[in-house]
DNA sequence: ACACATCAACCAACCGGTTGATTCAACCAA
DNA sequence: TTGGTTGAATCAACCGGTTGGTTGATGTGT
């Protein structure tokens, strides 16, 4: 057998990019440690020694990816410019986050549709100060006349999940395509980045345009179920 | 011990909707049979005789999901009007969707999420079917000039995206509004849905509006990973 | 010499599915 | 109408395999 390796940095590293990768492609209970260690091609009882189990090698990963995240756009909070830039450059940060850390949008998904059951609430704070970024934009957007007033939670919760289905579906529409064949034309991350920055700022923007805003018809009649 | 019941209708009815329940707040691998079968107060042999094992139960679910969003929608298929009020229209549909089958959002972006490991091929024309919906809408208001030019695909991943993320995290929103007590303002479905219309028709609105487009700027500086 | 990191093997609990027995509703011939 | 049969539905108990975590031994760097 080959002489043992001792290096514990090296250990985590190698457990958190294991866990990363296969905590995104399977969630928490599809993943178990024998397949992490395989993978990280260490032995399973590092995970108890390094991390203290498979809850604190998750939680660990969840923090390290939440904090980066915050840290990212924090950039943003800070720029001063004018609120349609700012927006853009949410956006923009955000698609670094993902470039960064590719694995961020499946297990970030996965845990707010489970309720964040494995959400420490230490690291809550977190999403508070994602959230606050963007409604610092839209406050000042508003205030200099260039954005109409909006729901700062309800705009974060769709854009955010917006940007996060994207990313976080990327084998599935890949799939979709070579099994139905759609033409899909470019699916590529830049072009969708754009293409949701144009929608963002057309949807923010003051003045009313043509067609905007329409009168509410009750739509096609359907049944009630 | 009480006199058994027979009734093999109600018998696969109660499991179908313990699965909903429990397969929508924990995902397949969370969820496990002798759950189910506690929660349909139902002997856990039923599930093998009745839907041939777990994945046969879950994936009659997921038929059943994607079945009935894919026929609720076909009726703004049909519809004849302005392509502002079928946007619209597209989006209430939805609504009532999630009306309907509370569990639908978060069981499917689980499913996507995992590349749609349990979708099985027969009903993955219902994705399409729900595509073309969007994107004969699409084509319509671009031929009436009443919407610019878009990738219909881009669209629909970011509505359908930001649609089933807001209902899929009502308990973790909740979670977040006790826990930290961000000051939410509303977070009720009927405002979301208003906000996202808006959003999108302002989004897909074809004259220039103030501000926008706006030149791009390389915003913040960012170390590079 | 010692503390830390690592290993192979082991363990109790859990899991999805199966099994043989039992119950029961529908059917049928007398 | 009645008694017997039959197949479907249901049950409690069981099973082999898997799982997360533990353990005592071993190797290694300081």
């Amino acid at each position: 057998m080959a002489v043992r390796q001792r290096d514990p940095k090296s250990t985590r590293s190698a457990l958190l990019d294991a866990a990363a990768d296969l905590f995104a492609k399977r969630g928490f209970d599809g993943t178990t440690i024998d397949a992490i260690a395989k993978q990280a091609r260490v032995n399973k009882a590092m995970i108890s020694y390094h991390f203290g189990g498979k809850r604190g090698l998750y939680g660990a990963l969840l923090s390290e990816i939440l904090t980066n995240m915050a840290a990212r756009l924090e950039a943003v909070r800070a720029w001063d410019a004018p609120p349609e830039q700012r927006m853009v450059a949410f956006i923009a940060a955000f698609r670094e986050v993902v470039r960064v850390q590719p694995v961020a949008p499946q297990i970030m998904l996965r845990e707010v549709i489970s309720g964040g059951r494995h959400v420490d609430r230490k690291i809550l704070p977190n999403f508070l100060a994602i959230f606050t970024v963007l409604q610092g934009i839209l406050e000042q957007g508003t205030r200099e006349g260039k954005f109409r007033p909006v729901n700062p939670v309800l705009t974060q919760i769709g854009l955010v999940g917006s940007l996060m289905f994207f990313f976080a579906t990327e084998t599935f529409r890949k799939r979709i395509v070579r099994e139905i064949g759609v033409d899909a034309g470019s699916m590529d991350a830049e072009d969708y980045i754009r293409h949701w920055r144009d929608m963002m700022l057309g949807g923010l923007a003051v003045r009313p345009v043509a067609g905007f805003p329409v009168p509410v018809d009750s739509g096609p009649s359907q049944g009630d179920e």
